[in-house]
RNA sequence: GGUGAUGUAGCUCAGUCGGUUAGAGCAUCGGAUUCAUAAUCCGGGGGUCGGUGGUUCAAGUCCACCCAUCACCA
């Protein structure tokens, strides 16, 4: 029977790049999709980027440009990065749309009719200068526990305190750094303490194995049992100025007020399929509304589980759709074991890795090898992903065309047997067409880890049956040419069927194998019969490259951030990774911390300035370098005597020129570590003033006071 | 602080209802092989199953406490 099957997975903020972390998500959801469709059933899968709030009004802000210009610049890169996994949406959309303007209006007006809203006056904190209210991430200031200095208004990073942000001592906003006030204004609440809720979602997270179990384990600690009443309503309203959707008020009026992210990010999965509906003709009650026999699954991370479980199925339970047939949450990203580090270089974003000419498929199966379908993080680890990948793809399973491809274009013009030889198939092969179903229940339970387990022991089986039946030795005789073609032909055949089970994980591979096995795109089914008699192959070519461990060390060079952080401007720096956004949280990132309004901060302690080896050097010579645009050819004498002299190429021919630098003096880095340029090797680097931001021009050499030596030590 | 999860070979992970001598892949060592991108095959070494105590004829598995890591406390 075929299924109808809607898949989506958490909507990525418009406000960052997609990294490692991210994708966890989208390439597990992306081999389940792929997983149903090439099983025959209707599947779509629907995504759109959560675009609403006040982190994109400020990030457009500072950046001088409209949040919708903002979105769609964001929208494509997303776009281009998901693509370039081979995540293969059906739609990609955006919450800031008319469906999902629409669908917010419509439920928010159902709650409302259902009594489930109610407005209610909060005091708040207000940036007088900026004249807005202030998210919790947006206000710092010490800790009311531990009095630790600019902390966030809901947490504190050093002790893990939770607090409100009024309980902050000395707050400031970090929007413009002025002293925030107490300011009142009324707010809509989604009444999630209401019996009704709290009677459904004690019923609905505990029934048809809706969760995992631990997920479900994790909802019955927030839900409590019945009597106990733990839910709190949900503030689903943003005061203006504020980048979104207008809650409407009578009449045609607007309130004033915005829906905060529940109220629309979730829609977004309506709003996009809606869109894609429209496009493909699709029946969107069919798959949305009371009642719907189709099934519906969001992929999320465990951050949001609260919400996924707990406020959207209420939330669309009592506006009249249908609620979630299943959500499934995965854990979180690790790299070598630790969360994810910029100053590491294992922050490691989609596009950085597909610049840097690594294989999106490397990284889909090791994804795919370490999930499971349970909630546990999964771990990274570089060397293991080298070897794991290289071992498994290409030792085992692309080896099994390549041996045999030789002798089937060289000694038999290409040709498969030419006869039938499905029962000396499975006499000799046992298990590996059989295979299918157990296969399949385990990508169906999203355990691609143990499908994966099993596609390789069905790949070594097939290697010691090489080894077993030598081809190499009966293409010596003439003699064992009938046998030598039989052998290969059953190469062949095990071949196209480890690319049936293995496509949902790598679908490019399983195209480039296609090709080469001349068949038409596979589907699940075509793993019940073989290959024709007689059947014509293509030439084989390489399937995949191995990794060089050299591509992940240059990976890793080119995420590190630069341990001495350039100020950057406040707003765009104080990004906050507030838990509520949608799927923001998988960021699973150290270095939030380092996230600050203040520019000046982190502050480089003693120990790290005096890492920076500074010394007054003698310009010996300077030359012009043929063929740049910006650099100097500097050779400095730092004192150490016997004619050594260190080699710097310095940007700074726009202000100098050589012949006036010869004999000054100036200051150099000493310990900058040697970097290999177009031009030469450089040594070091001179220091030079020039204005923050680039706007107003001159560049001007640093120089020490008169008596100053070269060698002498800056400190 | 409270709650929960996790902890098994150098690495990544399986381990069902408590039941023989705790497994796999990778790595490593020895051997074979040369069709295949040094890939493949055979074999070896490698473990106090985080720790302690308990239940049991029998514990990686169940219970208690402790340690470590992670998460949640909305």
């Amino acid at each position: 029977m075929t299924r109808k099957i809607l898949v989506t997975s958490a909507l990525p903020y418009a406000n960052g790049a997609i990294h490692l972390g991210h994708l966890v998500e989208y390439i597990q959801t992306d081999i389940w999709v792929r997983f149903q469709k090439l099983r025959g059933h209707e599947c779509w899968y629907v995504c759109a980027d959560d675009t609403h709030g006040t982190p994109i009004m400020l990030r457009a802000e500072a950046e001088g440009i409209s949040p919708e210009a903002l979105i769609a610049r964001v929208h494509a890169e997303h776009s281009r990065d998901f693509a370039g996994f081979h995540v293969a949406f059906d739609n990609y959309y955006t919450t800031h749309s008319d469906e999902t303007r629409f669908y917010s209006e419509d439920i928010f007006a159902k709650l409302s009719a259902a009594g489930l809203i109610e407005v209610r006056s909060i005091e708040q904190y207000y940036d007088p200068l900026k004249k807005m209210f202030l998210p919790d991430r947006f206000i710092k200031g010490e800790c009311p526990k531990c009095g630790t200095a600019d902390q966030y208004g809901d947490a504190c990073e050093s002790c893990g305190a939770a607090y409100a942000p009024t309980d902050l001592k000395n707050p400031y906003s970090a929007v413009s750094g002025a002293a925030p006030v107490l300011k009142s204004s009324d707010h809509y609440f989604f009444k999630l303490s209401d019996p009704r809720c709290q009677a459904f979602l004690r019923q609905w997270t505990q029934e048809q194995e809706r969760l995992q179990p631990e997920a479900a384990n994790k909802l019955q600690e927030w839900l409590g049992v019945a009597g106990d009443n733990k839910l709190t309503d949900w503030d689903i309203s943003r005061d203006a100025p504020y980048f979104g959707f207008e809650i409407p008020g009578e009449g045609g009026k607007g309130t004033g007020k915005f829906f905060y992210v529940w109220l629309d990010a979730p829609i977004g999965y309506m709003g996009s399929f809606k869109n894609f509906c429209a496009k493909k003709g699709l029946d969107f009650d069919e798959f949305w509304g009371k009642g719907a026999t189709t099934e519906l699954y969001h992929f999320i991370g465990k951050d949001i589980l609260y919400f996924h479980a707990l406020f959207w199925p209420a939330e669309l339970e009592h506006a009249g759709y249908r609620t979630p047939t299943k959500v499934f949450a995965h854990g979180f990203l690790t790299v070598d074991g630790a969360k994810m580090s910029k100053s590491r270089g294992t922050f490691i974003t989609a596009e950085s890795y597909l610049t840097q000419g690594l294989n999106p498929e490397w990284l889909r199966y090791y994804f795919a090898a370490k999930l499971n379908g349970s909630m546990e993080d999964i771990d990274l680890n570089l060397d293991d992903f080298t070897q794991r990948v290289n071992s498994d793809l290409v030792g085992k399973y692309i080896n099994i065309a390549s041996r045999a491809a030789g002798f089937i274009a060289k000694r038999f013009g290409g040709a498969l047997l030419h006869a039938h030889s499905n029962e000396r198939f499975h006499a000799d092969l046992p298990g590996i067409a059989a295979a299918a179903e157990e296969i399949a229940g385990y990508y169906e339970g999203r355990d691609s880890a143990r499908a994966l387990r099993r596609i390789m022991a069905l790949a070594d089986q097939i290697n010691q049956y090489v080894d077993k039946n030598q081809p190499w030795q009966l293409a010596k005789s003439a003699e064992h040419e009938e046998q030598l073609h039989y052998v290969c032909t059953v190469l062949i055949n095990a071949f196209r069927l480890l690319t049936v089970y293995i496509k949902p994980v790598l679908p490019k591979l399983a195209q480039r194998a296609e090709e080469f096995l001349n068949v038409a795109p596979l589907h699940w089914a075509d793993a019940g019969h073989l290959l024709p008699p007689a059947h014509l192959i293509n030439a084989y070519e390489h399937l995949m490259q191995r990794i060089d461990p050299k591509q992940i060390e240059a990976l890793i060079a080119a995420n590190r951030e630069s341990l001495a952080p350039v100020a950057k401007p406040v707003v765009a720096a104080a990004e906050p990774h507030s838990p509520q956004r949608h799927a923001q949280h998988q960021q699973h990132s150290e270095d939030s911390v380092q996230a600050v309004a203040n520019p000046w901060e982190p502050y480089a302690s003693i120990d790290d300035f005096a890492k920076v080896d500074l010394r007054i050097a003698r310009i010996a010579d300077a030359q012009h370098v043929e063929g740049a645009d910006k650099l100097i050819r500097l050779t400095l004498d730092l004192g150490e005597g016997a004619g050594k002299t260190r080699n710097v190429f310095a940007g700074i021919k726009s202000a100098y020129d050589p012949a006036q630098l010869v004999g000054r003096l100036t200051v150099m880095v000493a310990n900058l570590a040697p970097r290999k340029m177009k031009f030469g090797l450089s040594e070091g680097m001179v220091l030079a003033a020039s204005d923050a931001d680039g706007k107003s021009p001159g560049l001007f050499l640093l120089s020490p006071d008169s008596g100053a030596q070269p060698g002498m030590k800056v400190k």
